[in-house]
DNA sequence: CTGTTAGCGCCTTCAG
DNA sequence: CTGAAGGCGCTAACAG
């Protein structure tokens, strides 16, 4: 009994007559075999392992993607190794140099900070197999799959201006990010089209809760006519609602508000808040599609794919109160 | 220059000779030469890499535990499996058998279901590195970090009743599950402490927002009396909000609440809902800290070690309004 | 259909 | 301090 029948036999799928097929068997239970898989990728160049890193396992956003993408994995009989980099370039450099060292056959990096440039400097030099997921790295020159910002922000605005708001906030994450400025871009976009309407401000600075708070609080104090929000996140939301609730102000009845992402708990709210979904599952599902082709080698095309997102409405967007 | 030497300056620590070190430092540069983890790991038999097993990464009180996990990971640098069950005892037992194949050292599972001794079984024979997070599997001799549920279903019962109220109900897990039943014993135990309250009900299935919602349901068309309730997570309080909500029945004022968990965004909905917090960062490093130890050989007790849980008082718990 | 021969890339003796 | 040799466990290529 030569180990390369066994090899074939567990791996190759091939038949074998069933005296000898018996007998691998049996010796298989009797001494307890078990492939390694470590040498088994040594010997055949590839992990049959994916990776995914997300900033944070516990933004509902990315594990709900991690969610998708595990279950893509899965199907393909590929383990998904799920990195959480603390949205820090140092590691997701150190996950961008384990594939480089081929620990796992591609890498599927979701980034939530602007890059200096180094970061698109590693991914492409890499030359390995690479899809960006969510958010831009600019310059990096892999596949892409993100969401529709754009149309997302035109949707928030154009739901907003039906309502009768004439006096808007924007408030977005880091104002770098390709997020932040295509969701501002498209509210924006909305509000042109309308001549007596105006975005009063912007307020740009992190998808958390802490500068929902500080824009929401700000807006209170700064700028008192502006009668609806819209807020580039769920977190962002958070912070919202916690200051207006402070300042004993209601939802829909003295400020309308809509969120993007739709992954928190905001639809159990009272009112439930208005949002923009992404196709998270979707995104996630893509991004996998492309990697596991680029990973058969197939005709590996670097386009940008956008996923349109849509308008979950609900009621936190009412008519603007007479001043 | 032998493979040989630059191994051991690479790996083993030892210093060399500037003029060596330099000249493989510089081919390192110029060949681009990245070590392989696989060879190394099949060369040197352990893998450096742990895996997390859990229900749901979406599950707010995985994903704080994996996050917590995967920071200790970080700090040894290991490398991090997470793997996503879906509570599958088939995927469980994917993993366990991952482990013997060696495919990582160590294994931390978090069940969240019953066992018909299937997994006890392929644990024990296992043999190898596993430590069992958060639920038991009984028969299972592994080491084992719990939070103190009985203590936590105490508390929530004695605050419960310090509040005034007479008539409880508990709306738990699956019903077999440790923490389902200890969660209840806890409960009983205050309950019975107290001459002339009484625990009406106790509805256990499961812990998701369905069965939270199947439970609220029933206790207001066949259990008027209720006062408060007691729900076993998160999930399921989220149902008996809806619920409530629904009813037109107001938290505190028509109906007290106490939660276990408090992972979710429970603390901020008016009135915010009074919590049972588990320590799920410290369980994740305990289990952790276990893990490591036990692959390192040092010596393994398969002692269970339970942590305690705190109560948070919010909002939800009021004075029972008089019939 | 099966056995033999080479590696995969690294680390760990054991010599020099 | 350094080099050579052997092996980790498996698969692929090449005979038979």
């Amino acid at each position: 009994m030569a180990p390369a029948t066994v090899s074939r036999f567990l791996n190759g799928g091939i038949e074998l007559p069933p005296a000898t097929a018996e007998r691998i068997r049996s010796a298989i239970a009797e001494l307890g075999y078990r492939p390694n898989p470590y040498a088994r990728s040594l010997s055949r160049g590839r992990t049959d392992m994916l990776a995914l890193a997300i900033p944070d396992i516990q933004n509902a956003f990315f594990s709900q993607l991690a969610s998708a993408v595990d279950r893509c994995a899965e199907e393909q009989n590929l383990s998904l190794l799920l990195c959480s980099t603390a949205n820090k370039t140092a590691r997701e450099l150190d996950f961008i140099e384990r594939l480089r060292r081929r620990f796992f056959d591609g890498l599927l990096l979701a980034t939530n900070h602007a890059d200096d440039g180094t970061l698109a400097e590693a991914i492409n030099t890499a030359d390995s197999n690479i899809v960006l997921v969510d958010e831009d790295v600019p310059g990096a020159r892999v596949a892409k799959v993100f969401s529709d910002n754009e149309q997302g922000g035109f949707l928030a605005g154009s739901h907003i201006l039906a309502a009768g708001h004439r006096a808007i906030a924007y408030i977005g994450g880091p104002p770098k990010l390709m997020s932040t400025v295509e969701r501002r871009q498209g509210l924006s976009n909305a509000i042109s089209a309308s001549s007596d309407a105006r975005l009063v401000c912007c307020l740009e600075h992190d998808y958390t809760r802490e500068h929902g708070r500080a824009a929401m609080a700000e807006i209170i104090a700064h700028h008192r006519d502006v009668t609806a929000v819209f807020a580039g996140s769920d977190e962002i939301t958070l912070g919202v609602l916690e200051v207006l609730r402070e300042h004993g102000l209601r939802v829909a009845c003295d400020l309308s508000l809509v969120t993007f992402d739709d992954v928190g708990l905001l639809h159990l709210l009272d009112p439930p808040v208005t949002a923009i979904r992404q196709p998270t599952a979707e995104i996630g599902r893509k991004a996998f599609e492309r990697l596991a082709a680029a990973i058969t080698g197939e005709s590996v095309e670097i386009a940008t794919e956008r996923l349109p997102v849509r308008l979950v409405e609900r009621a936190s967007v009412a008519a603007p109160r007479r001043a």
